[in-house]
RNA sequence: CGGAGCAUAGCGCAGUCCGGUAGCGCACCUCGUUUGGGACGAGGGGGUCGCAGGUUCGAAUCCUGCUGCUCCGACCA
C-alpha cells in the first residue's frame, strides 16, 4: 500500500476525549472514530488488525475442534421469553420494535439463539460434544461506556458454545476452550493468567477470566510468579487427551491469581516474597460452564445410550476482539506510538522514502517496494512528501513493527537503514540482506 | 442511575463575566526556499458559535427548554 494513496487521518493533537492511552493512540493513528457514545466506526487501519487479530481467534477456535457459524445480531424477543432472560437482562439489553410491532432486541449475546439452533437438529448423544461459535457485533448498553474500545456499547465477539451429554464431558469442552485461550492470547503476543472468576449460578471451578498484564490496565492482579514462566501449550497439542489437557489445565490453575475484587491478602501472603506479583491487567476472555440453565428451560434434549433424554451440559466461552486491539496497545506502547506484535501488526514493515522526487531514492524505494510485494508481506510505503522527521514520527506512531529506512546516505553506501520498532534497534543492511531478514 | 463539567473551522483552544465586524495554533490549498527525527516565509480557503424558543435596535455572549458528549462513583466481554 502507497501512504499517498492510503486513508489515515493521522493526528498531532490529541482529541480531549480520550482518557487512556490506547484510546488515545487509535484516534491519533487514525484507526477508529467515535460515532455516538460507547460507538466506533473502525477506519482502515484499525480495520487491518481487528482482522488479523479475529483470524487468529478463529484459527485456535477451529484448531480446537470448534465450528464456526454466523448468527444474526437482531434476535427475537420470544426466545428470550424461553429462557426468561427477557425480563431478567435489563436496561443493557437493546430492545426494539419492527413496523409489525414485534419485540425484537440487538443480540447482547447468543446462548438462548444458539440453543435454539442445536435443538432444532440434535436429537442424539452420537453428535456429541459439539462446540459451535461465531464472531459477531454484539451490543450492551452500558450505563456508562468508556475507554474507547474497552469498554464499548458495540463491540466485537468471538462467543463459543459447547454441548456434552454430561458434566465429564463438558469439563473436557471447558479445558479444550481454556487451552485454546491460552494458545490465542500468546499468538497476540501477550501474556495471558486465568483468573477464577465468579462461578455463577451452577458454582464449582469451572470459570474463568482471561487477563493480560498491562501496566496501564484497569484493574489489579496478584499472582504467582511461576505464571510468568509456564510455557503455552504448542500447535501439536492434542485436543483430544484428556488427561493432557486436564495436566495442563491444572497446571495453569494451582497457584494464585486473583483480580483485586476476588483477592485473598492472606492466601496471597503465604507465597514466598519474590514469588509474589502484584501488577495491572486487562480481562480479554471469560469462559464458563453453566450446565443446564438453557437447555432445561429451552428443551435441548439429547437420548443418551440408554434412550432416555437428556437436557445436555453446556459452556460458553468469550473473547472481544475489539476490546483486544485496545488491550495490545495498552500492553505495548511507548512515548512515539504504537509497537505491534508483529502477528496482529496493519502492516508488516514500512518504506520510509526519505527523499521523494530525489530520483536515485525514488528508485531504490519503488525496486524495493515491488520485491515485497512480490514475496506478498504487507507492506506500507510511504511515498508522501513528507520530510523525514515527519515520516519517522508517523511510522513510530502507527507502530509498523519494520522500518525500512531508504534516503541518499544510505544509498551512497548501499545500504537501507532497518529499525526495529520494538526495541528501536537498527542496523545498516544491503537491499538483499534487508529482505532476507524480513521474509525469515 | 447519583454527582460534576463541556459543546465556537477537521483537531486543540481564546472570546461569554461586562451584548456591538468570530479569532489563534495545528491541519488544508498556492508559490518560493528547504529536506536523516513532526521545516520556514508569503498569500489563501474553510464557521447556520450543538438545537429550539425568548429578551433586545442588535445575541457566540443574557434567559428558558432540549439534545449530544466527557469525567468521578455504582455495574460490566
Amino acid at each position: 500500500m502507497r501512504l499517498s494513496r492510503f486513508f489515515l487521518p493521522i493526528m498531532k493533537e490529541i482529541p480531549k476525549e480520550a482518557e487512556i492511552v490506547s484510546h488515545r493512540l487509535m484516534l491519533r493513528a487514525g484507526m477508529m472514530r467515535q460515532e455516538a457514545a460507547g460507538i466506533y466506526a473502525f477506519l482502515p487501519l484499525g480495520l487491518r488488525v481487528l482482522r488479523k487479530i479475529e483470524q487468529i481467534v478463529r484459527e485456535e477456535q477451529n484448531r480446537a475442534g470448534a465450528i464456526e457459524l454466523l448468527m444474526p445480531t437482531i434476535q427475537s424477543a420470544d426466545l428470550w421469553r424461553e429462557s426468561g432472560r427477557y425480563d431478567a437482562y435489563g436496561k443493557e439489553m437493546l430492545r426494539i420494535k419492527d413496523r409489525h410491532e414485534r419485540e425484537m432486541l440487538y443480540g447482547p449475546t447468543n446462548e438462548e439463539m444458539i440453543t435454539e439452533i442445536f435443538r432444532a437438529y440434535v436429537r442424539s448423544y452420537k453428535d456429541l460434544p459439539l462446540n459451535l461459535y461465531h464472531i459477531q457485533w454484539k451490543f450492551r448498553d452500558e450505563v456508562r461506556p468508556r475507554f474507547g474500545l474497552m469498554r464499548g456499547r458495540e463491540f466485537l465477539m468471538k462467543d463459543a458454545y459447547s454441548f456434552d451429554l454430561d458434566q465429564a464431558g463438558a469439563r473436557h469442552s471447558y479445558n479444550k476452550m481454556f487451552v485454546a485461550y491460552l494458545r490465542t492470547f500468546a499468538r497476540l503476543g501477550l501474556k495471558s493468567i486465568p483468573m477464577r472468576a465468579e462461578s455463577g449460578p451452577i458454582g464449582g471451578d469451572m470459570s474463568h477470566e482471561f487477563i493480560i498484564l498491562a501496566s496501564t490496565g484497569e484493574s489489579e492482579v496478584y499472582c504467582h510468579k511461576d505464571y510468568l514462566d509456564i510455557p503455552v501449550p504448542g500447535a501439536d497439542v492434542d485436543f483430544d487427551d484428556i488427561v493432557g489437557l486436564q495436566s495442563t489445565v491444572d497446571q495453569w490453575t494451582s497457584n494464585y491469581a486473583a483480580t483485586s475484587d476476588m483477592h485473598d491478602a492472606a492466601a496471597f501472603g503465604q507465597i514466598s516474597a519474590d514469588k509474589q506479583v502484584a501488577a495491572r491487567g486487562i480481562e480479554v476472555g471469560h469462559i464458563f460452564y453453566f450446565g443446564t440453565k438453557y437447555s432445561e428451560p429451552m428443551k435441548a434434549v439429547v437420548s443418551g445410550p440408554d434412550g432416555i433424554e437428556k437436557p445436555v451440559h453446556m459452556g460458553s466461552y468469550g473473547i472481544g476482539p475489539s476490546r483486544l486491539v485496545a488491550a495490545i496497545i495498552e500492553a505495548s506502547h511507548d512515548d512515539a506510538g504504537i509497537k505491534w506484535p508483529e502477528a496482529v501488526a496493519p502492516f508488516r514493515v514500512a518504506i520510509l522514502n526519505l527523499k521523494q522526487g530525489d530520483s536515485a531514492t525514488d528508485t531504490a524505494c519503488e525496486g524495493f517496494y515491488r520485491d515485497l510485494m512480490g514475496k506478498g508481506i504487507d507492506v506500507l510505503y510511504d511515498d508522501t512528501d513528507q520530510r523525514a522527521g515527519s515520516k519517522f514520527a508517523t511510522a513510530d506512531l502507527i507502530g509498523i513493527p519494520w522500518q525500512v529506512v531508504i534516503g541518499p546516505k544510505g544509498l551512497a553506501a548501499g545500504t537501507f537503514e532497518v529499525k526495529k520498532r520494538a526495541d528501536g534497534s537498527r542496523e545498516n543492511l544491503s537491499p538483499a540482506a534487508t529482505i532476507d531478514l524480513l521474509t525469515r
